[in-house]
This record gives C-alpha cells, sequence and structure tokens, in this order.
RNA sequence: GGUGCGGUAGCUCAGUCGGUAGAGCAAAGGACUGAAAAUCCUUGUGUCGGCGGUUCGAUCCCGCCCCACACCA
C-alpha cells in the first residue's frame, strides 16, 4: 500500500536533512508541512532548506506562495492532498516534512468543512475589536454564540473571531461544524519524530539565530518592513527585527528575544507532537534506524 | 592589611520588629479545526554563603570564617 511518512520535531532538530535523505532512499519527493517556508519572500529567517539541498530532491510547498497569498490549514490540507495524489501515481512512498502541527494534523485527519467566511465580515470583525477590545468579543459571543461562550476559550482573541465570523455567516455555532471524527485517507500514514536533549536542542537554536545574523537575515528582513502588518510576517525572527528597525528595542536585544521566542515555538511544538501517541520518536542522528523503521513498514 | 556595604529561586532583588520566605524576568507544564513560527491558560523551582553561640525556635540577633564589590592604605 502507498505510504507517506512524515517527518515533524521541533524546529532546528534536523528535519530537512533526515527528510532529504529518506526522499534520497525510496527515491521520491517531499511536501513540506512549514506555514512560514512555503513563502518566497522569506528565506533566511524561516530557515529554508538551501537551494543545494531543494536541488537533491524534489520539494513542495516551500517557496511555493506569496506572503500576500491567504495561506491557511484548510488551504493546505487541499494542496498537500492533490499533492499526494499526483506523486502516489508513480512512487510507493512520499516524505512529508515539517514543523507545523495543526497543518500536518488537517493532512493526515481533515479539517470539518465550515462555510466560507466574507471577506468584509472577518475585516468588521478585526477592526471592531480593534478599536473596542476582548470585553466586546466576550459580549457578542454572549448574545449570538452561547454555546461557545460556554465552552470556548473566552480570553484568545483569534479563537473568539472565529467564532464570531462562523455564527455571522451561517447563523450557527463553530461547534456545530466538529464532527470530532478524523477522515480516512487512501494510503498508510508512518509518523516519525525527531527530538533532541532540551538542553542540547536550544544550543542549536541559539547557534542558528546567530548564523541567520550572519547570514543577513537583518536585510531580508529590512526589505519586508512595508508588509510587516502581514499574517505571513507574524512570524519569530521577523517581528523582533522589525522591533529594532521601529527603534523599540536594541539589535542586541532583539537577537536574544529571536532565541527566547524559537525556544518557546520548539517548546510548544514538542507538546503538540507529543501528545499524538501515532509518532515513532527518534534521536536525528539514528537515520539507519529511522530507514530501518521505515523500510520495515 | 584596614574600613564600609553586601551574599535569599537560574538572574535582579524584596522580606521576615525571631515562628523555615515572595515579586519581576528567565524557566517549566498544558491547550489548540481556515492567522498555528499565531493565539491562549496554569505553575515558585530555595540546605535564605559556611561553622558555632544565644533562644522553646535563627534566614533574621551575636562571634569567627569564606566570597564579591567599593573606598582607604
Amino acid at each position: 500500500m502507498k505510504t507517506v511518512i512524515i517527518i515533524a520535531g521541533p524546529t532546528a532538530v534536523g528535519k530537512t536533512a533526515i527528510a532529504i535523505d529518506l526522499a534520497l532512499y525510496f527515491q521520491t519527493a517531499i511536501i513540506s508541512a512549514d506555514s512560514r517556508q512555503c513563502f518566497k519572500e522569506l528565506s533566511i529567517g524561516v530557515a529554508r532548506p538551501s537551494e543545494e539541498e531543494l536541488q537533491q530532491v524534489p520539494h513542495y510547498f516551500i517557496a511555493s506562495h506569496s506572503i500576500h497569498e491567504e495561506v491557511t490549514a484548510a488551504g493546505f490540507e487541499t494542496y498537500a492532498l492533490q499533492k499526494v495524489d499526483e506523486l502516489l501515481a508513480d512512487h510507493d512512498v512520499v516524505v512529508m516534512a515539517g514543523g507545523t502541527g495543526l497543518y500536518i494534523k488537517a493532512f493526515c485527519e481533515g479539517l470539518d468543512a465550515v462555510p466560507d467566511v466574507p471577506a468584509d465580515i472577518r475585516t468588521g470583525i478585526i477592526q471592531a475589536y480593534e478599536t473596542h477590545g476582548l470585553q466586546w468579543l466576550q459580549q457578542q459571543l454572549q448574545e449570538k454564540d452561547p454555546v461557545f461562550y460556554e465552552k470556548g476559550e473566552m480570553k484568545n482573541p483569534q479563537r473568539m473571531m472565529r467564532a464570531l465570523e462562523v455564527v455571522e455567516t451561517t447563523g450557527q455555532s463553530i461547534f456545530d461544524f466538529r464532527k470530532g471524527e478524523a477522515t480516512i485517507r487512501g494510503f498508510n500514514i508512518v509518523k516519525i519524530g525527531l527530538e533532541l536533549p532540551r538542553e542540547e536542542l536550544y544550543q542549536r537554536i541559539n547557534a542558528r539565530v546567530d548564523d541567520m545574523m550572519q547570514n543577513g537575515l537583518l536585510e531580508e528582513v529590512r526589505s519586508l518592513l512595508p508588509y510587516q502588518h502581514l499574517n505571513a510576517l507574524q512570524t519569530v525572527g521577523y517581528a523582533e527585527l522589525f522591533d529594532y528597525l521601529d527603534h523599540h528595542v536594541t539589535l542586541e536585544r532583539a537577537i536574544e528575544l529571536i532565541k527566547q521566542h524559537t525556544r518557546r515555538y520548539a517548546k510548544r511544538q514538542m507538546t503538540w507532537f507529543k501528545k499524538d501517541k501515532d509518532f515513532h520518536w527518534f534521536n536525528p542522528r539514528q537515520f539507519e534506524e529511522i530507514k530501518a523503521f521505515a523500510t520495515s513498514l
């Protein structure tokens, strides 16, 4: 049976190298599952694989979109399923690699279908929230979506705005759309997690941030300054340097913050992936073991 | 060598008129269905420098020692 091998794990753990080795071994392609590397405008700060790496194996969802497009988990699901379909037509195995847990989940299990929300409803809600604050969202939801008001995260503006836009367009609570059951895919999915001791991972993160600065991250960020409000640029490594360029913090402090925020991001990724009991965990140095494991399936 | 000031959480420090201690930051744990590198929730981790003394009881008072800083020689 056809198989998709997923390589996941925290940032800087070494997913890229393992995914390429595995793809070369199986003579196949890689679909990235990374919500930031898909943007062609972002390179250094998101640790996009190098040109040499990209030439070794065909990659998809890397530098494939623009920061001016709307990229979402649902969009990724559609994109990745279609690519996997194409690739599995003449390969037995496809490798998926990335650190965006929600995207991987959307790919493996599917998202429940919710009608599209008209753009003006969305922007209206965002604007109202920006002027009236969290209280306004709480009041709106209490009035329009009592289910969410009871069960939802009532201090989380992003979730609340999503809930509100859904009731406003459909008249139904976002919870009404939750089926709570995973879609069965027509292929096998094997989940491989990469992990390193916390201390070692943090050292790698710190060192990688220094490397990014050496490689010109500041110039990359400076060129994106006009677009700093875009969702795609609410990203570790960019947001902190925008703050520096806007004279809110010193460069030294900004770099410190990038390291800290990357460490926290890695921790959140570990929390997400560890919860998924389907993962088989390896140290990224154990390539032979990983290969043997992947072959045995 | 002398004098002064200090040594409390990973860091910066507060505090206990003697009843084994708490803030900020760092950190840790968790949640997650169209912004997810986003967003949100929870949590104080400690031989209070060491050894003695006084005391029912010392992180706090006393003595000695060690360490750091400042000044004087």
